[in-house]
RNA sequence: GAUCUGGUAGCUCAGUCGGUAGAGCAAUACACUUUUAAUGUAUGGGCCCUGGGUUCGAGUCCCAGCCGGAUCACCA
C-alpha cells in the first residue's frame, strides 16, 4: 500500500474510525440477503402492481449521493445496472435519537462504498423508479476515491476516464466507472460461449493440453523459456497446441478443440499481446474444403449471436459475415493485384519480382517466404470482406498435406478479414515419412539463418507413425476475432488485463 | 528497436513571453423531507513523473532517465 495518503484517503480512514467507535462494522462478515437486481426492478416495476416489489433487498456500490438534508438520494450500481435509493431520515430513525443517521448516513457514506438496502419500490415525482429505504446496511467501506464520471439523460458522459494507462493497469476501476468497457467483456464471453455451443452441438470434445512443453512446437515463434526444478529440465510456454491436438486424433478422438492460451516472446503493439488466445480444432475424415464451409457457418453464427445481423461495423467499414465467403488462391490474388503470375517461378525469379516491387528480402528467405512476402506486400490488405486465401506454397507450411492436384502447393487456407489474417487452416499432413522430411527441410532453413524454423518433435513423429486418419484442422485468433466483432482497434481493449511493464510502487 | 507525442489536486483538464499554482467535479462544514450530469454559501487540498543543467528566478527552456500512447518494422 502506498504510504502517502491523499487528503481524501485520510478523511475516509477517519470516518472508518468514527463508524467503528459508533459500533458499526465497516466490513461485516455476514451474508447479505440480496433478492433483486437493479435492472430487474427497473424493467419489472409498475405502480399498478407495486405489491410485487413491496419488499426488495438490493446491494451495490454507491455511485452518487444527493444530500437534501433529511433526505438522501443515493444511486447504487450492482452487476446489472444502477438504481436509486430514496433514504428519509425519519423512516430509518423514527425515534428521538438521530445520532446514527449523522454518523452512518450523513458523514459515514462515500462514493464507492458498498451498501445494502431493504425497502419498497416506487416512482419519484421526477419519474425515476427508486427504492424507498426501510433499512440501510454498510457492507464494505471504500478507502480510495474512484474517478468520478457522470452521465446525463442523453447519455452524455462528463469527465470520462480515457487514460489508457489507468484503464489497463487498474481495470477494476475502469470496469466500475465505464459501463461500456464491461459490456465489451460480457460480449467477449458471449462470443466464446457461442463458439463452444456451436462446436459442442456438432459433437466436438473440448480438451486441455500442456501449456508447459519440452519442445515448443506447432508454430514458428520465439517462446518463453522456464525451468522445472524437480525434473531439472528446461521447459517452454506453449506457442501453439497443434501437435498435441493431433496426437489426440491419433488416439481416436475424431473432433477435439481447445481455447489455447499461447505465449510468444516477441514484440507487443496494438494487435499483439505476449499471451493471447487461439481456438484450434481438428476433425478426422475431413479436408480443408469441409473446413471452409464450417468456418463460414461459425462466423455467421457468431455475428448473428452478437449483433442479430451478419453485417458488423468495424471502424468506418461494414464487414458482412454472411456465408459463403469468397475463395481465391494465393497466386490468383497476387496476379489480380500486380498483374504478375508468380505461380511457376523459381527462387531467383521470385527474388527479382521482390526487387521490382521494392519488397525487402533477406538471403535466408526461401521460396515460401518470398511468395508470402509478395502476397503480404501487394494483396493481403486488400481483402476487407471475409475471403479464403487458398493453396499456399509447401515451403511455408511444414505441417500441411500436399495438394491433391497442384504440385508444390499444400491444402491450406487463411481467412482474411479487414486485410488481416483471422484464421489459418489445412488438410493436415498425416504421412509420417513426409512429415519427417518437412521437419528436416525446416532444419535446413534454420541452418540457413531462418530463426523461425520449426524444431523436430520426435514424439509427434512417433505418434503419426502409428497412423492418423485424414484430418482437417484450424486455428482462429480469438482476441483478434473479438476486436473485429466488437469494433475495437486495440487488443488491450479486448483483454481484461493486457500486459504492462510492471509498475514501480517505490521501495 | 526507430520516430513522434504525453505525464499539473482524488478525477477531467487549463496554465500566455520564464516572474506568488488554476477551474469544474470530488472532499470538508452549514442549509434544504421526492432530487435529476452539476442546489446555495464557505473552506481545505499540489513531489507540477524523476534527476541534472541554464537562469536572479523553471510547471514552462535544455539534457538524461522512468511510465504511457500513436506511427513504422517483425510476429497472430
Amino acid at each position: 500500500m502506498n504510504p502517502i495518503l491523499s487528503e481524501q484517503e485520510l478523511i475516509r480512514r477517519e470516518k472508518l474510525t468514527e463508524l467503528e467507535a459508533a459500533g458499526i462494522d465497516p466490513y461485516p462478515a455476514a451474508l447479505y440477503p440480496v433478492s433483486h437486481y437493479s435492472a430487474d426492478i427497473k424493467a419489472g416495476f409498475s405502480p399498478d402492481d407495486a405489491a410485487q416489489f413491496a419488499n426488495v433487498c438490493v446491494a451495490g456500490r454507491i455511485m452518487s449521493i444527493n444530500d437534501k438534508g433529511k433526505v438522501f438520494f443515493i444511486k447504487i450500481q450492482d452487476s446489472r445496472g444502477i438504481i436509486q435509493l430514496y433514504v428519509r431520515r425519519d423512516d430509518l430513525y423514527p425515534g428521538e435519537d438521530k445520532q446514527e443517521w449523522d454518523v452512518l448516513i450523513k458523514r459515514g457514506l462515500d462514493l464507492g462504498d458498498f451498501i445494502g438496502c431493504k425497502g419498497y419500490v416506487f416512482v419519484t415525482k421526477t419519474g425515476e423508479t427508486s427504492i424507498h429505504a426501510q433499512n440501510l446496511t454498510l457492507l464494505a467501506k471504500s478507502l480510495k476515491p474512484l474517478p468520478v464520471v457522470k452521465r446525463d439523460e442523453d447519455g452524455h458522459v462528463y469527465d470520462e476516464v480515457t487514460d489508457p494507462e489507468f484503464k489497463y493497469r487498474q481495470r477494476y476501476a475502469d470496469l466500475v466507472v465505464n459501463p461500456d468497457v464491461k459490456k465489451i467483456f460480457l460480449q467477449r464471453t458471449k462470443l466464446v460461449n457461442t463458439i463452444r455451443q456451436f462446436l459442442n452441438e456438432r459433437g466436438a470434445i473440448e480438451v486441455d493440453t500442456p501449456v508447459l512443453q519440452p519442445i515448443p512446437g506447432g508454430a514458428t515463434a520465439r517462446p518463453f523459456g522456464t525451468h522445472h526444478n524437480a525434473l531439472d529440465v528446461p521447459m517452454f510456454m506453449r506457442i501453439a497446441n497443434e501437435l498435441y491436438l493431433k496426437r489426440l486424433i491419433v488416439g481416436g478422438f475424431d473432433w477435439v478443440y481447445e481455447f489455447s492460451r499461447n505465449f510468444r516472446n516477441e514484440g507487443m503493439d496494438r494487435t499483439h499481446n505476449p499471451e493471447f488466445t487461439v481456438l484450434e480444432w481438428y476433425t478426422a475424415y475431413k479436408d480443408y474444403y469441409w473446413m471452409m464451409e464450417v468456418t463460414e457457418q461459425l462466423f455467421e453464427t457468431i455475428a448473428l449471436a452478437l449483433h442479430g445481423t451478419t453485417a458488423v461495423k468495424l471502424g468506418d467499414k461494414i464487414i458482412d459475415y454472411k456465408a459463403p465467403f469468397k475463395r481465391v488462391t494465393i497466386f490468383d490474388a497476387v496476379k489480380e493485384h500486380t498483374g504478375i503470375d508468380i505461380s511457376h517461378m523459381n527462387e531467383d525469379e521470385l527474388r527479382a519480382v521482390c526487387g521490382q516491387l521494392h519488397i525487402d528480402v533477406h538471403a535466408s528467405m526461401g521460396k515460401g517466404k518470398l511468395i508470402d512476402a509478395i502476397f503480404g506486400a501487394t494483396s493481403e490488405h486488400k481483402y476487407i470482406q471475409p475471403t479464403f486465401i487458398m493453396d499456399y506454397p509447401i515451403e511455408m507450411s511444414p505441417l500441411t498435406k500436399k495438394h491433391r492436384s497442384k504440385p508444390g502447393l499444400v491444402e491450406r487456407f487463411e481467412l482474411m478479414v479487414n486485410g488481416k489474417e483471422l484464421a489459418n487452416a489445412y488438410t493436415e499432413l498425416n504421412d509420417p515419412i513426409d512429415q519427417r522430411q518437412r521437419f528436416e527441410d525446416q532444419l535446413r532453413l534454420m541452418e540457413r539463418g531462418d530463426d523461425e524454423a520449426m524444431f523436430i518433435d520426435q514424439d509427434f513423429l512417433r505418434a503419426l507413425s502409428y497412423g492418423m486418419p485424414p484430418t482437417s484442422g484450424i486455428g482462429i485468433g480469438i482476441d483478434r476475432l473479438c476486436m473485429f466483432m466488437l469494433d475495437q482497434v486495440s487488443i488491450q481493449d479486448v483483454l481484461l488485463f493486457p500486459m504492462m511493464r510492471p509498475e514501480n510502487f517505490g521501495e
